[in-house]
Formats: structure tokens, C-alpha cells, sequence
DNA sequence: CGAAGTCTTGAACAGAATCAACTACGGTGG
DNA sequence: CCACCGTAGTTGATTCTGTTCAAGACTTCG
């Protein structure tokens, strides 16, 4: 790897997070002119909003430190949590190629994010058919996770909906090294995991008791610890193909 | 517009589909050649495999007649509905990128589809700048349903979701003219509409039952009436937003 | 006509929601 | 230092939505 350019555009060059950035596939040398793309970070405190169901956005945002999560409000002010951001993620590839999105997102823990060009950013990914092919990849696999998702939702239980919420941060934290041993930090609510599964808060009380008298997982000082990784796994339903997914 | 030419291949210029494939933007010429791409139709009956989860595909498929819907099954054989295919939908748009996809495709009525070769479909359509961002639109109009049925089934009663789901397929069918005054078609069985939302074929039933009884629906001979189409809307929870997509 | 698939209905049950009270905790300010 | 407050989590009692099981009626079709 060539020395950095001690440049402030090229703090890129050194980010951990690049496996997990839309622009890093891993098998493409280092672009020129990356860094330039890059206008700078912005820090937000937990609660906050990053972006509004159909605003029109200029920027294109990832996430470099903290969590976040996508969501709908319905009518009533019933909230559906899509997904959980973590470091690394991109608020949507979406922003790719179109100005505005169909959710908002909102900042979990306080947050701090890379701020790009939206259209700049999309030119310069437009000119490079490897960064083109590895968006499409990156959009089809979403595509896969949303039917995941559905499939969760509509066919299985409260039991399993946890087990599965929790190993699948649990694999997504691990690939980004941010689980020591079996614990990781977990700044999630109880009513944040309601809204993401469609159960109340309440629920989600008595089965996370469960899981921990079961001696599956156990927390503490917004850790979470994996006790019993097996039975987490066949209670959470996948299967063994998923956890092969190498891809970051 | 000019007269269709007359040989086989070209049967596609008079398709009254066209403008729900993803090869007409509507503001695009005639592509010649394209035709050719099409390497026949295929007839199926009802309850047949169309795709199998993970098979490696070569062709492309689209549905000419009749449904069919996308699935996933879980490990105890519960299953999910992804999503019902209409007449003029692809199969999946992922086809163009992906050799294989992560769900099943089984017709629900004896359906007729219109097969062409993945990978010159592919690269046609790579050739076209036209046709590359139209199918970006289409994914990414898929990835927003996705997110529809998330929360559809997160946070939607039973009855929410089988007016939601009544009042899509009413849509998608006007769009394709097959909707005479508030009547079509509807050759779901109890059972798909239960897969498709998370519910059982029974409570389907006494819901079904319900929104009759309100006056809401009838049905006779596979056929569904809507009678009061501003309550189903509003139990639907759809907005008016939602109502205004125009895109085919 | 018979058979298989589909729909309906009832009765009993279960999983999850709702309502409400109580605990624990980490600020914040007097 | 403690009283106070808001947020989060726990627990119990109760209700409700949707499930399960089972039987009967209705269709469709070979």
C-alpha cells in the first residue's frame, strides 16, 4: 500500500471503515481523486434526524461512527423500523441515483457522518464500471435482505424474530471488528427492537428475559453478550447459507 | 407508428405490454433488433415451478398471461409471499445483473411467459443508457415496495393489510386494463392471500367475510367487486402519494 | 359421480397487546 | 448531598387478535 497523501481530502486512504463503503470493492486499485469527493463529516447527537421521508437531498451521506435506522411513520404515528445503520453503511445507495427517498433516518447513539456530493459522487461512480457493477451488487443484496425481512415479519414469532435481529448485528458488527469475545456494544432500546419486529416494547421485555434465563444472551451496561451461540442461531432461523455471506 | 414488421420475432412491436416491461421507457424509440432477443414464449399451468431459489437461470422471463408470485420457505415449511406477478412484470429485474436470485417463482394461474436469453438481454440492455436507467428507476421502485411491505406487515391489522393488498392489485390491474368498472379478475386462493401477509387461510376467511358483510367487496366466479372503494382506501392505510404513482 | 381442493363456521387456545403499577438509573438542580 | 425528574425496563392482570383443530358445505373437474 503506497503512503498515504498527507493531504485533508485523503484521510479516505486511511479509513478503516473502506470494506464496507460502496467505492471499496476490495479488487480495484486506489481512484485518483476520491478524496476530493469527500466535503467533510458531520457530527449529530442520538435522536436526531438525518434525513426526511422525501426530502430532496443534496448530500450523500455514510456512516462513519455510531448507529442509526431507517423507518416509515403510518397515519397514525405507528413507526416501522426498516433497518439498523451501522458504521460504514451508506444511508441508502439509493442517493446513487435518485435525489430523494421513500424513508427517513434517524441517528441512534450520537453519530458522525462523511458528507458527499450527491451528484458529483454519482458522476464519478458512473464514470468507473467496476464502482457501477459493485452498486448493482450492493443494491441487489439489499433487494434479498428486504425479502428477508418481509419473510421474518410475516412468518415467524416473537422468539425468533429476536434471536434473528440480534445474530444478524451480531455478524454484521463482527465483520467491522466490533465484537471482543462474544460481546458487543448494543445502544439499542427495547423499543427500537419493537418497532424493527412489529411487537410492543413490553413484549420485547418478556422474551429478551426469556432469551437470558435460557441462558442464551445476557446484558449489561449496553453490552450484549452471545452465551449460547448455536441455539441463538437454529432459534433464529437461518440457515446455513446466509451465514456464509462474505460480502461487506 | 410505423407499421410492425411482420416476421415472427418482431410479434413483440405490437405487445399491448409494452409499457410495464422494462424495455419500454415510453420516451425511447423502436430499439431494432430487439425482437430478436426474444427467444419464445413458454406455457405453463397453474401451480407449476417457474424458478427455484438459488438455480442458476439463463434465461430471462417475463409474464405474458395469467399470475404468479414470488416466495421464500422457511425450514419447518412455513412460507412467505413476496410478492404477486401480473401480466408485463419480469420475473425479477435482478436477472439482468445476477445469474441466480433468493426466492422461488410458482404460477398461480396456467400462465404464458415470453423467454429471452439472459446474458444478450443483459448486454443489449448495458449498450443502452435509456434502458440502464429505467431499470435503475424499476429497482429502485422495488426497493421501495419492499420497504411498503415491511411495514405493512410490522404494523398493520389483519384487516389493514387485506385492503392494502386488495387496493394494490386493483391498482396494477387498472394500470394494465384489466379492471371493467370495479370488477377483475382475482384468482388468489384464501391460502395465498394469508402466505402473502402473515395471517392464516381462516382468519383470512372471517376477514374477507367482514369486509363483505361492510359492503367493502363481493366476489362471485373469481371475480372481486369493489363497492366502496374510499373505505377500503382509507382502511388501507394507503396514502394519496402512494395513490399517485404514475410509473408503469 | 366421486374426489380433491376450497371455503365457512364454531369452539378452544395461544401469542402478543394493552393497561397499569412499580423499580432502577442517570442526570440536574436546589 | 439529596430531591426530583424523565427515560427505560420489569412485572402482573386482563383483553384481544389471530391461531389451531375440527367438522361440514360447496366447487370444480376428471
Amino acid at each position: 500500500m503506497p503512503p498515504a497523501n498527507p493531504s485533508a481530502p485523503d484521510m479516505c486512504a486511511q479509513c478503516p471503515l473502506k470494506p464496507f463503503l460502496f467505492y471499496a470493492g476490495g479488487d480495484h486499485e486506489e481512484s485518483p481523486g476520491f478524496g476530493t469527493l469527500r466535503q467533510g463529516s458531520r457530527v449529530l447527537g442520538a435522536k436526531a434526524a438525518i434525513y426526511q421521508e422525501n426530502e430532496i437531498a443534496l448530500d450523500y451521506f455514510t456512516l462513519r461512527e455510531g448507529w442509526a435506522f431507517r423507518y416509515k411513520l403510518i397515519a397514525d404515528g405507528r413507526r416501522q423500523i426498516l433497518s439498523f445503520l451501522l458504521p460504514g453503511d451508506s444511508i441508502s445507495f439509493q442517493l446513487m441515483r435518485a435525489d430523494r427517498l421513500h424513508f427517513s433516518v434517524q441517528a441512534l447513539t450520537d453519530v458522525s457522518l462523511c458528507v458527499f456530493g450527491r451528484k458529483a459522487l454519482a458522476r464519478y461512480v458512473a464514470a468507473r464500471p467496476a464502482l457501477v457493477a459493485r452498486l448493482d451488487l450492493l443494491t441487489s443484496r439489499e433487494l434479498a435482505w428486504a425479502d428477508d425481512r418481509t419473510t421474518c415479519l410475516g412468518r415467524r414469532s416473537a422468539h425468533e424474530r429476536i434471536a434473528n435481529l440480534i445474530i444478524q448485528l451480531y455478524l454484521r458488527l463482527q465483520q467491522r471488528r466490533r465484537v471482543e469475545g462474544r460481546s458487543f456494544a448494543f445502544p439499542l432500546r427495547q423499543h427500537h427492537i419493537a418497532d424493527a419486529l412489529g411487537l410492543t416494547a413490553v413484549h420485547v421485555s418478556r422474551v429478551l428475559k426469556d432469551l437470558r434465563t435460557d441462558g442464551l444472551v445476557s446484558s449489561a451496561s449496553a453490552k450484549l453478550t452471545i452465551h449460547d451461540e448455536r441455539m441463538l442461531q437454529k432459534l433464529s432461523g437461518i440457515g446455513y447459507a446466509d451465514l456464509s455471506e462474505e460480502l461487506c
